[in-house]
RNA sequence: GCUGCUGUAGCUCAGUGGUAGAGCGCGUCCUUGGUAAGGACGAGGUCAUGGGUUCAAGUCCCAUCAGCAGCUCCA
């Protein structure tokens, strides 16, 4: 007699071997069908498990997230079969189950290209309607070892995976595949799916072994949840920074110079307005500002390790048959300022940032829009300050990044902290006391962060931050990072109260990181509706008719000498086209003027993001525009 | 860097080895129109670059460059 407990603690006495699925069945219909997978004694396994003795039973239904993971994996094993039954050379290798879907890595001479798609499809949708069911069974490791002999991705599996007896699962005629499971009960039970791309993917992910191809795909319980993730995707390509950046016109990348981004005048009114933010708060928390040369000779890399650590990375010229480097990062530049004159310790803490052009060469393949580039400007500063000081300084510059982040409306901030690497430089105990201190000021801030053993600079440890995007991508923004080589490489001293020279310690930090990136990263957060107070082009007047451009042309310049950013839309369309026009250029306010407003003096205003419209005297838009563009606020409500 | 795909007008993209196309945008003109696209005409091209095959190449082949997706990398 099976004792079989469930959920709401009611207790089903059942005959031995009874299974999980025969369970829903005896419960009722709806939930025969709506099951996916049972967890017996806490353990998720297939419906067809026979229950035996005392056991505590979960049926997995799609309300369950975890459904959908089964789902999508036996989606998975299903293209695998589809696969192999139109190239029979191809070998499985792995395929788990990711975000949104899974994917397949396979062993294939022959190319699977996106024309394909849509027979592997054709064939899924055969193998789904046979309606086969999944079938479990159990090998010894050295049975299974045997069973899969002749594969090697297999023999592989079969070595990484973990305990005596490894399970297989099969469907339909002759296709089997290594796998801990659980399935769902047969493959009709799958919902609604697509294949949605193909790429390379390294073996075990290492570059020196074989390339593979990965075959991803999507899965989904019905057809409405397959198109609104279809859906959601091309909202998501819509907010891409690199096609919004065409669109307004805010930036271009050319052949002539990969990864080395073109400004225009729309994204420089961005980047200005950003800068001037950044030097406003930077000069309340009592930075000073430097500005460091961009060329500077090699020897000066050879001495702060760049040369032995970052030669791969950097560009080089010569000039005069002197070398030189294009900085990859300011700190060298900074250090040579720093021992340009004496210091006390009674300058201490000192703050000096810099805005820093630099330049790194990345791998071909990584370049990304705004987002990954080989120059860029790095919102830099560098702490010197005694031992002592650190906490809270790490606490001021928590505080500065805070403030920052809120302004763009960041809230979603993870924070890391890195500590000692097995390859370091510096003494424990200086380890101790700074990693020590980076903790303090994380719990002084009462902030809950992820610790990354191990996994700091070999120069000090170190605290980012992230940031996570519209596309729920999560971006590294600042670092802060203590470093103890540095100081010492460039011999820079402080005399300190006993009248010795000492050693400061060096703190390197960034906020927004790189400005490119960041003004990638915030195009997509705002789906190109730039806050006010960014927004190249605030305000867009529109005339009805020519008869009121010169009223037009007088509210464009009261706009203006209030330093709103305005223009004029006086071609020979009507209204409406202009309006359509004007919509995906996207500024936060329309004017509508015509007759009727130059009559009264008045504007007729049409907000971003709504139909309404509402009528206002010129002054008193310019006194609500300005308000609104002073506290950088978020919201436009006219 | 690796695998695959792509590169045609300012933009988005069609194009079957035989005369270079569309929509949007741009210019001129008509129209003076009240809230998400009025009409006519016109200009605009070394089909990424360099080779090759062919009577003939935007189209087929090779190389290079750049972009896209992913992998790897990332102080």
């Amino acid at each position: 007699m099976a004792k079989v407990k469930l959920p709401d603690g009611k207790i089903l006495e059942l005959q031995d071997g009874v299974t999980a699925k025969q369970v829903t069945e005896s419960i009722g219909p709806g939930l025969a069908k709506a099951a996916v997978a049972a967890k017996i004694d806490g353990e998720l396994k297939d419906l067809s498990c026979p229950l035996n003795g005392e056991v505590s039973l979960e049926i997995i239904t799609n309300k369950d997230p975890i459904a959908l993971e089964i789902m999508r994996h036996s989606c998975a094993h299903i293209m695998a079969e589809a696969i192999c039954s139109i190239w029979p050379k191809a070998e499985l290798v792995y395929g788990p189950t990711i975000d949104d879907g899974f994917y397949y890595d396979i062993d294939l001479e022959e190319s699977i290209r996106p024309e394909d798609f849509e027979r592997i499809e054709k064939k899924m949708t055969e193998i789904v309607a046979a309606d086969s069911p999944f079938v479990h069974r159990e090998l010894l490791r050295q049975e299974a070892m045997l069973h899969v002999a002749g594969n090697r991705y297999k023999v592989d599996n079969v070595e990484r995976a973990s305990g005596d007896v490894l399970s297989f699962y099969s469907h339909g005629q002759g296709f089997e595949d290594l796998c801990k499971g659980p399935h769902i009960g047969s493959t009709g039970k799958i919902g609604s799916f697509k294949i949605m791309s193909v790429a390379g993917a390294y073996w075990h992910g290492d570059s020196t072994e074989k390339m593979l191809q990965r075959i991803y795909g999507t899965c989904w319980f019905n057809k409405k949840d397959l198109s609104e993730h279809l859906d959601l995707l091309e909202e998501a390509k819509k907010r891409d920074h690199r096609v919004l950046g065409k669109q307004l016109g805010l930036f271009s990348l050319h052949e002539e110079g990969p990864g080395f981004a073109f400004f225009h005048p729309n994204g420089m009114v961005i980047w200005n307005k950003i800068t001037e933010f950044w030097r406003e708060i930077h000069q309340k928390y009592e930075y000073q500002e430097i500005k460091t040369p961009i060329i500077l000779d090699e020897k000066l890399w050879k001495k702060s390790g760049h040369w032995d650590n970052y030669k791969e990375n950097m560009y080089f010229t010569s000039v005069d048959e002197v070398n030189y480097a294009i900085k990859p990062m300011n700190c060298p530049g900074g250090c040579l300022v720093y021992k340009n004159s004496q210091h006390s310790y009674k300058e201490f803490p000192m703050k000096v940032a810099e805005l820093g052009l630099v330049h790194r060469y990345e791998a071909s393949g990584m370049m990304h829009g705004l987002v990954r580039v080989r120059q860029f400007t790095q919102d830099d500063a560098h702490i010197f300050c005694l031992p002592e000081q650190i906490e809270n300084e790490v606490i001021g510059v928590i505080n500065l990044v805070f403030e920052i982040y809120e302004a763009f409306g960041f809230d979603d901030v993870r924070i890391e902290l890195s500590t000692k690497p097995a390859k370091h430089i510096g003494s424990d105990e200086i380890w101790d006391i700074a990693t020590g201190a980076l903790k303090g000021a994380l719990d002084h801030k009462k902030i809950d962060y992820q610790i990354n053993e191990g996994d700091g600079a070999f120069y000090g440890p170190k605290i980012d931050f992230h940031i996570k995007d519209c596309l729920k991508r999560s971006w590294q923004l600042g670092t802060i990072q203590l470093d103890f080589s540095m100081p010492e490489r460039f011999g820079l001293v402080y005399t300190d109260r006993d009248n010795t020279e000492k050693t400061p310690v060096m703190i390197h930090r960034a906020i927004l990181g790189s400005f490119e990136r960041f003004i990638g990263i915030l195009i997509e957060h705002y789906g190109g509706n730039m806050p006010l107070w960014l927004a190249p082009e605030q305000v867009k007047i529109l005339t009805i008719s020519e008869k009121t451009n010169d009223y037009a042309m007088e509210v464009c310049r009261k706009l203006k000498q209030s330093q709103i950013r305005c223009s004029l839309d006086v071609s020979d369309e009507k209204i409406g086209a202009k309006i359509a026009r004007t919509h995906s250029q996207k500024p936060p306010y329309m004017l509508v003027v015509g007759p009727k407003e130059a009559q009264e003096g008045c504007v007729n205003v049409r907000t971003r993001g709504s139909k309404e419209t509402s009528s206002a005297s010129v002054d008193e838009f310019v006194k609500i525009v300005k308000e609104k563009n002073a506290e950088k606020s978020q919201d436009l409500t006219f």
